[in-house]
DNA sequence: AAGATTGATGTAGAATTCTACATCAAGGCA
DNA sequence: TGCCTTGATGTAGAATTCTACATCAATCTT
């Protein structure tokens, strides 16, 4: 099952425990049996789309697709717990710093790098546009911005790449760290983060 | 069919003809028939999680469940500085125009043109690919075009060649320096503008 | 300890997606 | 005009959801 539909999966069941009901009372106002909610929950099945929008409509969720430029943005708002908007300009900066960074990973000279290396650049940059970024987090970005273009100018510096994948590696596992709430979505580690939702 | 699906259909197929492709193209990147994709964006069937997130994924777009409460930011942020729903017909032609002049050249009958030339050619329709196109530039694209149908009936008319060259890199030029000024998170090519092909 | 609640799991069958393939009308382009 | 592409539609069959129902272990409540 792809990472994203269990990310979803994720988020109706964090929804539901962060409404403090049971999956027999959703199960009642949704219409959908308590069995299979206990089984999209758990990502084992690939569920139609009208059963994801009706129990979507009973959490108070909308099911919205958006463009992977916004994604960063789009995230701060939806993580904002009560002080929602404090950290509104490092989001941006971090929402622009991770388009640059896609869009130099995209434009990577395919001679002196190997297809994987590329592709593990990309997911990393893509991973890092779920989280809700901080000041601090904005200047690991943009060095790693820097370190990327300079391989971009000068493809022998192989250096420069090294760098800039390691910045994102270290920056992603602060983050699986810290955030208690936003992490269900990453590569399920060794060890167990989630155990309490939201609140 | 209720509401939310249509509107996920609705978004999908303008999400497809914003990027300029067709159903085909699409259903050979996400591996979907484009029997189904046709059904899908009317909203025939009720489709299964996996095929929404393959379809999104192929046109940049992540299917995220947004809170009731939040709706409105985020819509705001997705509604945001939107350079896309302007011109969708000129863009999908952009796309045909490219795609032609890419086949045009890999025609160029190699006895007649220096594999260089060829090569730059093909990597300056390339690099037009990745700009976001109005409907004047789709017309500079079909004078380049025809200027090389030109060609490729007579052979001797190396004037048609190089006037399609300068079209090509005039085109370019335009392209890059407006993209630069008017505002910063437009989207970048993916590939590097800088002529490295000097002597 | 007894009883209730919760979430996970299973079975059987109906309903629907989904695929592969073919075909068709409409529109663009030569 | 003739050719090609696009999107819509259909058919048959395989695969899967989804429902209804039952049951179970774990956990909370009294």
């Amino acid at each position: 099952m792809s990472y994203a539909i269990e990310h979803i999966a994720e988020s109706l069941k964090a929804a539901r425990e962060r409404k403090g009901i049971s999956q027999r009372a959703l199960s009642a106002k949704a219409g959908v049996p308590q069995s299979h909610i206990s089984k999209i929950e758990n990502g084992a099945v690939d569920l139609r789309l009208s059963s994801l929008v009706e129990l979507a409509r009973v959490l108070d969720l909308e099911l919205t697709l958006v463009p992977r430029k916004k994604l960063p943005a789009v995230r701060a708002i939806i993580r904002g717990d009560d002080d929602g908007h404090r950290d509104v300009q490092s989001a941006r900066k971090a929402t622009n710093l991770l388009q640059r960074l896609d869009d130099q990973i995209a434009a990577l000279p395919s001679e002196t790098l190997s297809e994987i290396v590329v592709q593990e650049l990309q997911r990393r940059a893509r991973e890092l546009m779920h989280f809700k970024l901080s000041a601090d987090d904005v200047v690991q970005l943009q060095e790693a911005s820097a370190a990327m273009q300079e391989f971009l100018s000068d493809p022998r510096n192989l250096e420069a790449v090294e760098q800039a994948q390691s910045q994102l590696r270290m920056l992603r596992n602060a983050l699986a760290h810290g955030a208690g709430v936003s992490a269900p979505s990453l590569p399920r580690p060794a060890y167990r983060l989630d155990g309490d939702d939201h609140g």
